[in-house]
DNA sequence: AGCTACTCCTGGTAGC
DNA sequence: TGCTACCAGGAGTAGC
């Protein structure tokens, strides 16, 4: 499922075909993905407008519309579970799954959802539909001591907190699993209890976690996410944890244990990491 | 504050 | 073969 390696891979390959492009025309298939806008507004709103940039905060794509070189709104994709963004040339058949197609002064952008969950919403703005988010884990504003202040004041457990867009912005469900397995910290561990230490090496690797997908262009394991491009990432093959249930640990042998917390499938080593007596 | 349960969706697959 | 039941899950929301 797309978190930031893949939706940072989707924003890089999509913005050659879309920069200084003039939104001719809309279709929506499925009135949903627009995140509760009318039809009509939405046309409105972006019909005409250039775009001017294309981005990535968290897991949404932003794209920075402009009218006559002043700022006109951004459009925001989230693509959830199953979401895609194509930008194909002129002509074409509109891909299977469409929901929202932007006709465009040259080729279309079209946003693909299997599930219906993902979605493509237009903002006056984007600092007040963005303001929910935490800090960019990439970003030089994370640092290890800010990190490790932030979880200090938390009772929730490490992973769940993780996953909080609020808290920190862009990991999902893999790269959660994926970085907690690396740094030896078990996901129902208490983020209070976490040390000092072992927060530093849970910082390093989900920075190295990210940089890795982001240079392998995302993970991808089933039918589900593709580049741009139609490729798949790569990502996948350096998976130590995630979907590994009953393999054996590639630190220890052991085998690869999969636990539910809060509704998600986890997967851990439980010789590797282990619950601290202060978190049971 | 932070937990659980529920909702939204559909393709793929396991079981019969 | 063809059917049903169940699974995956990000984020928003309700209720405790």
């Amino acid at each position: 499922m797309p978190e930031l390696p893949e939706v940072e891979t989707t924003a890089r390959l999509i913005e050659p075909g879309l920069l200084g492009r003039t939104i001719r025309g809309v279709q929506v298939d499925w009135l949903r993905s627009l995140g509760g806008m009318s039809r009509g507004k939405f046309e409105g709103a972006v019909v005409g407008a250039k775009v001017s940039r294309v981005w990535r905060r968290a897991k949404y794509v932003v794209i920075d519309l402009q009218r006559r070189g002043k700022p006109a709104g951004v459009l925001l994709v989230h693509l959830r579970m199953t979401g895609r963004l194509v930008v194909k040339g002129k002509w074409v058949e509109v891909p299977a799954y469409c929901r929202v197609g932007l006709q465009l002064d040259r080729g279309n952008l079209f946003f693909l959802d299997v599930r219906k969950f993902g979605r493509f919403s237009f903002h006056p703005e984007s600092e007040s539909a963005l303001q929910h988010l935490g800090p960019e884990p990439l970003s030089d504003e994370f640092t290890q001591e800010v990190f490790f202040e932030a979880l200090h004041g938390r009772r929730r457990a490490i992973k769940p907190l993780l996953l909080d867009q609020g808290f920190l912005a862009g990991l999902g469900n893999i790269y959660v699993d994926e970085s907690l397995f690396r740094a030896r910290i078990h996901p129902l561990e208490l983020a209070r209890h976490v040390s000092r230490v072992k927060a530093a090496r849970l910082f390093e690797q989900i920075q190295t976690v990210l940089r890795e997908a982001i240079v392998r262009e995302g993970s991808s394991f089933d039918a589900f996410y593709r580049t741009p491009e139609g490729q798949p990432g790569s990502y996948q093959h350096l998976f130590q944890a995630y979907g590994r249930t009953g393999k054996p640990c590639t630190r220890c042998d052991r085998a690869i244990r999969r636990i539910v917390v809060g509704q998600r499938g986890t997967h851990f080593c439980p010789r590797c990491q282990v619950l601290s007596k202060k978190s049971r």
